[in-house]
DNA sequence: GGAACTTGTAACAAAGTGTGTCGGGACGGC
DNA sequence: GCCGTCCCGACACACTTTGTTACAAGTTCC
């Protein structure tokens, strides 16, 4: 009863280019109970987001390279995922700059770890409970091999139009190869992207729901067309997949 | 600009110390047909209060100088004046605090004027201090998949324009679901913002009003199109709900 | 006081998911 | 090609979570 899967730790990107920092900062983190990782800049940041299901993304402003605030831009308008920047000093144009892209807190450097945990928990609460605003209903639509997925709805289509009723766990299995498409992931990334979970030792689960996500998707569950096996590499999904608005 | 003799208009005294808040928020509710007054902090909000006859406060419980809360608690336990609180967050603390002191509502910044204007109004009424509006102009109508909400009537009705009885959990549940569209609320939480309780160790209270309300609103109750379960996770209202003037 | 209604609790049925096992197939060395 | 080893698909099964029904306690309104 105690630890559910429904709520796995939080888990928290740092980005920053300073080792030392980035690299204490995730301890900390670690030892508070989140789970942490770290990236040295946007392009790393980005992959690691790819990669692993990240709740919430605390960023360097100042940083060679991508500017951490495109990259902040970029999360903000895409993903709804939380960004806490850091700042170098208490610059009124940075925070009002941050506040304005969509950047859910700000901390300034040098920062008191315990104060940033306290941002990233109140961030975390917020963001997990605040009244949404009503302004652009997205109608995510995702269209691969004649299918259409719209992932606002949770609702699987096929070429007909007649709808299939997906469980949450192939729901949320098929979310992750259509947001990750011609990529090799393996098992411990597709577990982890689906569920939040760390892998148990034999763990079979991901199989099991690839083989049923297959059968109600594939022509011919037998001989996959869309989701491929790479041996000892992970799953793949193959088929081209277009978002479209309505 | 406000005092008209005999005007029986109820008076609006805003209490925040950002400025442009204040005003904006006074210039709206003068247009909406309120009276309004301003004040910047609590001392002079004690004035306001001497000096003219005020039927609410809005509150900003975060100032400098002497506490929006000890305001409050003043304001609650002698002159049975109506109270509304600003909080600069959805803090459960300030949320708990604030309505243990007697609060009769509260709204989160950042605050849609609309909707604070709706809750002036409905503690107002329920204060028995302000007259029956005489336009229902400003019923917060929700619509959503066909459906309507009027939520300041707590009337529900199908495309057709019949109504649909609920009962004040199922509205409750309903009004939750609306303000958090697309987005996975767990058990505790829709106990919490429905109720305000906390769950027991068994808890399947939400789950039944949950069944209840999909049997009233959903076109087939067994497979639930707008109200999605979440294995593991909670419930997601899925329709896209619009707000939507009369 | 009683009828109608609402709501929480318990109990059971149904669905979703993870684990273990088995067998087939892929890979690599011969 | 042959064969051992390892990986993967499929199935069965246990277990957890969820849907639904029934019922009792509480509330409201005559």
């Amino acid at each position: 009863m105690e630890t559910r899967v429904s709520d796995p730790s939080p888990h928290i990107l740092v980005v920053d280019d300073h080792r030392d920092i980035r690299e204490t900062l995730a301890r900390y983190l670690i030892k508070n109970g989140l789970r942490a990782s770290t990236a040295e800049n946007a392009a790393h940041a980005r992959k690691a987001l790819k990669a692993a299901s990240v709740d919430l993304v605390v960023l360097d402003i100042m940083m060679p390279g991508e500017d951490g605030l495109s990259l902040c831009r970029h999360l903000v308008e895409t993903g709804a995922m939380p960004v806490i920047l850091l700042t170098a000093m208490a610059d009124d144009t940075d925070r009002v700059i941050g506040l304005e892209i969509g950047a859910d807190d700000y901390v300034t450097k040098p920062f008191n770890p315990r104060e940033l945990l306290a941002r990233i928990r109140a961030v975390l609460r917020r963001t997990s409970l605040a009244p949404r605003e009503r302004d652009p209903i997205e109608q995510e639509l995702l269209h691969f091999d004649g299918w259409s997925l719209n992932v606002s709805r949770r609702e699987l289509k096929d070429a007909d139009g007649t709808s299939v009723a997906l469980s949450s766990g192939e729901f949320q299995l098929l979310c992750t190869f259509l947001k990750r498409p011609k990529m090799v992931l393996n098992r411990d990334q597709l577990l982890d992207l689906t569920t939040g979970r760390t892998p148990a030792v034999f763990d079979r689960s991901i199989d099991n729901q690839v083989s049923r996500l297959r059968r109600k998707i594939e022509a011919d569950p037998k001989d996959p067309k869309m989701i491929k096996t790479v041996w000892g590499g992970g799953y793949m999904f193959t088929a081209d997949v277009k978002d479209q608005a309505e």
